[in-house]
DNA sequence: TTGTATGCGTTATCAA
DNA sequence: TTGATAACGCATACAA
């Protein structure tokens, strides 16, 4: 490994001194441009790169932000990431990747640790955090965007980007009536999952609204203590929901796993999908359109979410925020399962 | 957003010197027992948490680690990217992680930016850079793992890691042979892949072995001129063969997307799998286990290899790795598709 | 065992 | 338009 060159040997280079290098470096004014052009010749020559966590010790902004997700192996959250390091690319941030494995204390390291790197914000996906610890951590950063996670009462510097939920469910089972099913069951996702309960909500609304009585028999848990919302748990759960309610014509699944694992089971029970059980899942990641039939699901735009995530942290670190919490609205796309 | 307490403060509050604070903080040796005590003790109360960036600005070492992919999104490198993380967050490393959208400029970019950011080292993964770009940029870094591609000539302080693609292919192919088939076909990856190579040149000498003629076209490509090798590109690669070869009883896929678009074309074309044709993948990513039939595929523990990468680029760091090239066998999973 | 001086690479501030 | 100096928060080297 090559030492790399330093300010101050570019400046000898050139024959100048420090400052008027920073100077000609960043661009700023006060230096001729002739003398400025030599420099950034000389800089480059010798293969000059300002080292920015010498920058960040004087200026208080290091260019780095973090990430913190629960798994970046879920594709929910990996395309999230995806979009929040497009636009971080785009501004010349960097950011820090950490993985929470859904883990209380390994999050808190996690936000320790970002705080030690001195990162100049934050993105927090599904903070599993009790509120007061939630708050006092995010108060260490200078801004912080908080992804799929409700607050009591704001916190300075700090904004909520959710889905609706609600009104993604409802759309949903509006679909299903609206096709003539009258046997509605919701596979749900974790107990403790903020979205998992909105969606639930969203489901008995439609339903009331239908005219069709809630009835908890036609709810199973996709995800029961501890294990996690996927296709194997969405076909553990369909399978105790058709044995429990073989009229059932139509399912509302957590998300797209648990909703084509659902679909698997349907089938292999001898129902056809969509024409005796209809299916509709979450996310719209792309196993969506991978299985066949493809999966009639709530489309959240994941990438798009991750970008927004990025700007509005970077407004916030410019001051020009003033939204404190955003509602993204899912879009129901229609294709095969239902 | 709290000013964060330094050394300094520390020292103020307890009315001994910065040094000694240091010194106490850092578990070094000459601080009294008593006094350590009193010193974490106020450390703790004022919420006191070192700045690693300007620890790292005179001990020469952030506890930084570049990763950079192609794409966190592909489940090929989130795998990869938790493996590196977990192991990373035991040795209290953090990680940058930068996608490259398998373009050069942005790969050389975030090259630069985490040599700016001064990183301890480097995870590289299927780098598109020319060699000597590849090797100038390696040597900003004081040490390197390279996933996924070779080097004429070992550089120092870095190693490569690569799956054996070769024997990967050769197995499936044999597998195939041992089963009674005889015209087995090869969807293969992007031209300038390098496992695309590999694969294919373990597919033909297996065939060789085999006694069975190598026929150009029962090679069609799944990923033709930019596009990714996926399940669509799978469909279509597979639909063209075999119209081309209806006779075709075997597909070695260059990966799972890749064998699913192709199991499903199969089907699509009212032959059975695996009766009519059999089918293996690479990866087995969690895809395989959910589609049906299973996927038989070769199994290649990435969270595994992310987790090597991490401990090589470690001993590395500490001056004890003398490896320059691993290599990591692949598993034949035997499950429906074959 | 404790403290002081110095420097890491950079920018802010003020002087020339 | 340029340059000298201090400071960012910390650790290394050396002195007390």
């Amino acid at each position: 490994m090559k030492k790399r060159p330093t300010l101050a040997d570019v400046a000898h280079a050139t024959g100048v001194s420090l400052m008027t290098v920073s100077r000609a470096i960043n661009g700023k004014p006060g230096v001729s441009d002739e003398l400025r052009r030599t420099i950034l010749e000389q800089a480059k020559a010798l293969g000059y790169r300002p080292n920015l966590i010498a920058r960040g010790l004087v200026t208080k902004s290091t260019g780095t932000l973090g990430l913190v997700v629960p798994d970046n192996t879920n594709p929910f959250f990996a395309q999230i990431a995806r979009g929040v390091e497009d636009a971080a690319y785009q501004e010349q941030y960097s950011i820090f990747l950490v993985n929470t494995a859904e883990d209380q204390e390994r999050e808190k390291a996690a936000l320790d640790s970002l705080w030690e790197k001195d990162v100049d914000g934050l993105i927090l996906c599904s903070s599993r955090l009790p509120g007061a610890t939630l708050e006092k951590q995010i108060r260490h950063f200078a801004a912080a965007v908080l992804l799929n996670r409700e607050l009591k009462r704001p916190i300075p510097h700090s904004t909520t980007i959710n889905v609706n939920d609600r009104r993604g469910a409802q759309l949903a089972v509006a679909h299903f009536v609206q096709h003539g099913r009258r046997h509605i069951a919701y596979l749900c996702g974790p107990q403790n999952s903020l979205s998992a309960k909105r969606r639930l909500e969203g489901y008995r609304n439609a339903l009331s609204e239908a005219g069709i009585p809630f009835d908890p028999l036609m709810v199973e848990c996709s995800a029961p203590d501890g294990c996690a919302p996927d296709t194997e748990g969405g076909r553990t759960a369909a399978a105790a929901l058709l044995t429990r309610k073989p009229k059932t014509d139509a399912i509302y699944a957590f998300n797209d796993l648990v909703a084509v694992g659902a679909l698997q089971t349907v089938e292999e029970t001898g129902r056809r999908v969509p024409e005796d059980v209809a299916v509709i899942g979450v996310d719209d990641i792309p196993l969506a359109t991978i299985i066949r039939p493809q999966l009639t699901t709530l489309h959240i735009d994941l990438r798009h979410i991750g970008r927004l995530a990025m700007r509005t942290l970077l407004d916030t670190l410019q001051g020009g925020n003033s939204a404190t919490a955003i509602q993204v609205e899912p879009e129901l796309v229609v294709r095969q399962s239902a």
